[in-house]
Formats: C-alpha cells, structure tokens, sequence
DNA sequence: ATCATGACTAATG
DNA sequence: CCATTAGCCATGA
C-alpha cells in the first residue's frame, strides 16, 4: 500500500516538539534552544516557536514552560503576563520554597 | 524551487 | 532595556 493512510494535521517537526514539550517537568522551564537539540535541530529555535504558536493543545502541552535561552519569556499566544504567572505558580508549587 | 514570516540566539552599541 | 545585524530553520503561499 501506498496510501498515506494517514492524513495527520502535524509535521513530523512538531510532532517532536510537542513530545519533549510534554515532558517539561512541572514547575521547570527549558529554552527553545534545549528543546531545538533535544528533537536534534540545535540551530531550529526558531522553528521550535513556530510549531508552539501552531500548537492547539495549549493546556496539554506545557509551552508555557518554554522560554527565551537569556530568560526571558519569550512569547505566549495569551499574552506574557499569564505565561509569568503560570511560571511563577508551578514554581511555588514544586519549588516549595 | 523561491520568498516572506516568525513564541529564536548571540553579539554590538 | 531597546535597536540593529547576522545566522539558522520550518512552514505556507
């Protein structure tokens, strides 16, 4: 059979994203660049935003764990603002200071 | 194949 | 902190 028999609506690129995304460990943050080398593509940064800002899962895939590789936020579909709080939430909630 | 776009990164100023 | 420059990549038209 030649049939794709599968009509997926990802790229296989975001497939890999969205699967290490995933496994951000609650209240921890990693930068576009780990997770670009975690799926194999140190220098796909870049492309690793654009698969996040495609991504409809958004509560099922932590992308608000993913931030800028200075620190900084980086970008959020719903605005930086939550994306902090949410950050700052996980923290007291694992970090238990 | 080519072009434009963008939740990036690093280096300068 | 912000702006600019250069590099690198995936996606869609």
């Amino acid at each position: 059979m030649t049939e794709k028999l599968q009509k997926i609506s990802y790229t296989s690129f975001e497939r890999k994203v969205f699967k290490v995304v995933s496994q951000i460990p609650l209240g921890q943050v990693r930068s576009y660049k780990w997770v670009a080398e975690k799926i194999g593509r140190p220098k796909a940064a870049r492309a690793v935003g654009a698969a996040l800002k495609k991504n409809r899962h958004l509560f099922v895939v932590p992308c608000h764990r993913v931030i800028a590789s200075d620190g900084s936020l980086g970008g959020y579909v719903l605005g930086r603002p939550l994306k902090r709080m949410l950050l700052d939430v996980e923290k007291q909630l694992t970090g238990r200071k």
